[in-house]
DNA sequence: TATGAATGAGGATTCATTCAT
DNA sequence: GATGAATGAATCCTCATTCAT
């Protein structure tokens, strides 16, 4: 009956840990073996989620000792922090670049989409998203810090950019302006999708998040 | 040494436990029994996730021995994923219901996300989809058991309906009809965000999913 | 790299309970049920040594439910104690039976190996005795009761057919005399061997033991 | 819900134990770290058989935690085979050489029968042969291990010499040619005979050998 | 710094024994 | 008497964390 071998025991997540460890490690040495580490971490914790993961793993995959890993993170949820935060904030400067353009809507919202393929959904990032949604409810101040960093910066680009459109007549005040969420769910949907049933019945993520956008702003004319 | 000559094990002699001494017949008991594991299960996995989450305590929260579990379930793979499809098998008859009626395609689809509003979002079955969506990748089986016994059949239900809603005039052949995905797309995400952002920033899953219905299907005339 | 399921936990052996029960239960088909669990324990302990047998597997055996088995032994230990008393006792009769006889020396000891193939080597009551090799050292009671019941008989039944031997010139007064385990030794040898190595390399247990009598009195002249 | 906030892991820190600041290189301590844990498993399995050991009590005894054995051992079972493998495998060499010279047969029996006496029968190794013929039956890899490094090669080392007595003489060509076990069989009952009946009635095993010798090849003329 | 051996609390699972039916 | 569901102590094994080197 055995599903997977994923069967393993877990600490009690979060609790109002407040020791954030250097931010900068001095040399590049150091920095270098830090990335070692949380790359390592991206890829054990995407895997098998953040209580299924070994440190030993990472660290073996990071090439270091397991006590390295001591050195640079305070625990495994500090690692496990680190990771996310390290790799969300990037990306929001691309999004908010893509969506501060001038140009109409639907090019704006084209590009937006494009940054997200080639940078989220073409990247890891994508399974640090998920990780966001798998552990977050029990990572309360990762869902909050994802939530500041990365949630609310886009849709504060965004808020100005849709109230322009309404302006220049090529979007009716309904549905985005309310709720901008909407413009993000299929490429968010894409990522669970894949994840999911990725092998059984895989999604065109460019083609669906492209199709979402016909939905929202009308087909397009010529490609 | 220490060869503890009176090491007992055993039921315990009756220590002012609840009285079992119901006139129900065994396997109405049972019955009970299993439904109250699993609905403990579901408190606990849904809290902490699969891997975090302690037999123990799944035992303790249904008031019964640890033991006990493993008399209706093999392991605690096999209890995640009974619970799984114990809770969501029932739900797809009432989406199907839902869909199967020959009314308007928006009134068809006010219909369906009533529905999911009711039996999915108001209830713990929203954990549950967190649950897939955050364990399927780690548990294949689950990932394809939910696809074939929840995606595929609404899927299925689903595409007629929008054919006919193409050939009446009420849709155009276009994102939908190609992904059909994109109008479940608003429920799990209100799902999604509100287990991260509940707490920081609510979404009225009722108005976020009724906004996309208008995104669809244009606003509609007077509510 | 492991070799065998057997990994089994266990219940700390051995203390002065002194609770025989009943020694004769009352009607034909309570002392079936008994015979019925005894036999299933045989396999079943014989199979996998105390430690590792199941009351389960032995009830499923014996076609009862595990709580009958404590109608009629007081626990795990005792029905193992039972067991080896039920089987052994009868067989010490048919030895001194062929012991007791008054012709040659050679000739007895050939009518003893006769009966100990048969009645031992060629039933289940070898595995009895290698159930007492194996598990005795942590059952002191147990191998008392066989040294008393079994072996102390048997040497008690030999002295004087070995004295006389010695009078008639059949033997000299040497080895044999002074140590009579060893006209057992071979035959124990036998049962050990085969148990271990039986599959790779057997040991024909009728000539071994014939063997040995060659070596004790001399060839044989002509069969 | 009982999140314990404070649950800590690790290596404790430093309560009053054997000060480790020893200069031995690390290969060396930790070679004696198995051997520990391997001197505390022989007195446990030897004690209470396979299953019924704790390894939390081989452990203690070892003066290890319980997670170290997993550092040095894959899990019981592989500790078992090891420490069975340790013990038997120098043996095989002293036997051997005692085989290997040119004397009388007679001679080379009593040297061997020494070398029994001293390296196996006086040491904790006769428990470990114990534990073989017991546990044998269920570890199948194990018995014919011991097949294979201990018997075959003694069997091996034993034909040529027993050839060559036959051809000086000082052998009959019969029961011990086809049997060489016969040769064994005293060593062998009497660790069994006095792990049983040592407290009731010991055997002398030195006596025992030697009155089998005497029966094998005639009593000796003059001790 | 970096290492990795050592620690031991933690948790899944088993199974002898009890007892309501 | 017989049953077998329920119990929970027992025990294997894991792995986050520490610290001597």
């Amino acid at each position: 009956m055995a599903v997977n071998p994923t069967r393993r025991r877990g600490r009690r997540p979060q609790r109002g840990r407040k020791r954030p460890n250097s931010p900068r490690p001095r040399t590049a040495r150091q920095s270098e073996r830090r990335e070692a580490i949380l790359a390592a971490a991206l890829e054990e914790f995407s895997a098998r989620g953040f209580a299924a993961t070994r440190l030993d793993d990472v660290a073996h995959r990071a090439g270091v000792a397991k006590g390295t890993i001591y050195l640079y993170f305070h625990d495994k949820e500090n690692l496990f922090q680190e990771l996310i935060r390290s790799q969300l904030s990037p990306v929001v400067g691309s999004l908010q670049a893509a969506l501060g353009t001038d140009r109409s809507l639907r090019e704006v919202a084209e590009q937006a989409a494009e940054v997200f393929l080639r940078e989220i959904y073409g990247t890891r990032r994508k399974d640090v998203i998920r990780l966001v949604i798998s552990e977050g409810p029990r990572f309360p101040q990762l869902a909050e810090f994802y939530y500041r960093e990365v949630i609310a910066r886009i849709i504060a680009a965004l808020r100005p950019m849709l109230q322009r459109a309404v302006e220049r007549g090529e979007l009716r005040a309904g549905a985005v302006i309310r709720f901008p969420q909407l413009l993000g769910a299929p490429g968010i949907i894409a990522i669970v999708w894949n994840a999911l049933f990725g092998k059984i019945d895989p999604l065109d993520a460019r083609a669906f998040v492209s199709a979402h956008l016909d939905l929202v702003f009308g087909e397009r004319k010529a490609p």
